[in-house]
DNA sequence: TTGCAAAGTTAGGTAAACCTAATATAATTA
DNA sequence: TAATTATATTAGGTTTACCTAACTTTGCAA
């Protein structure tokens, strides 16, 4: 009777997002490619795989190559939009260290709907464009925090 | 050998700050609250006491009272404020309305680090300061919102 | 004080996501 | 092209986190 959840699990959000950015960085995405990035063993992956056949969102035939049919593409797009607003914000706003943002916003990324995305998108937005008028928002807190951190150890 | 993840898991999490909720408004933390609280049945309360039992963040005897140890309550104490935090963040600096916030709170207050945790509070704390200053970031990020509103349909 | 309803636990089952080890297929190179 | 190596899959197992149904314990009311 049809039981599949509309919603992806984290677990292959992260499938998904990682054919994604391999196939966009590259050429195919390869089942060993997919298990390195995700540090996972590689059986793991055939599973995966297979469950993001069913829900159609790749094509796939065991020993063949991985591509996002359209609907992946635009499921992973939308995965990859999320990871990047939250990087951006997390880095350009928040003032955190790249490389920390970017594992932030790894974990952060499936627990963030569509409106707090939208809604974090703008916030940086806004804060960019009135930084290009003169008000320096970011760079304010920046110094806001750095004096916090003194008293505070939270 | 001790394997014991220092980490909670999600689940537990959640089952912990149930606890702390229910402890402090209120009186004791019973099964059937717990489970009420959390959407689940009541068997699946128990074999969540017991871990966190094991895991010395709870007294726990089946049928007895359930408290928190002095270790639950700081861990509950660091989960509770964590979602205040987002609560907070995504209500009124995001301008999310406050039932969506508080659902968005509870679904990312498990993949937020202590650094975005510390960071996202003083941001907060900072746009709220400015607002007693004069400079209204947050009711004018809501009005760029708003009108970015009509042209996006994200 | 018994006796019943509410609360809690046990038993047994399912599904998701992982793992290792063994096997099968594909690709490369001698 | 045959052999070897690299890649992928299957088989079988573990852990976490749920569930329902059946049973046990507790506490209150008649």
């Amino acid at each position: 009777m049809n039981t599949r959840p509309k919603q992806l699990s984290a677990s292959l959000e992260d499938y998904l997002e990682a054919i994604y950015v391999l196939s966009q960085s590259g050429k195919v995405a390869r089942s060993k490619d997919i298990a390195e990035h995700l540090h996972v063993a590689r059986a793991s992956v055939t599973g995966a795989l297979r469950a993001l056949s069913e829900k159609q969102l790749i094509h796939y035939k065991p020993y063949g190559y991985i591509t996002l049919t359209e609907k992946g593409a635009g499921v992973a797009g939308k995965i990859a939009r999320r990871h990047k607003t939250l990087g951006f914000f997390f880095c350009d706003v928040l003032g955190t260290d790249p490389k920390t943002a970017q594992q932030a916003a790894c974990l952060a990324e499936h627990a963030i709907s569509p409106e707090i995305t939208a809604r974090l998108t703008a916030l940086s937005e806004f804060i960019t464009e009135q930084n290009a008028v003169g008000r320096s928002i970011a760079d304010d807190f920046r110094e806001y925090y750095a004096t916090v951190l003194h008293k505070n150890k939270q």
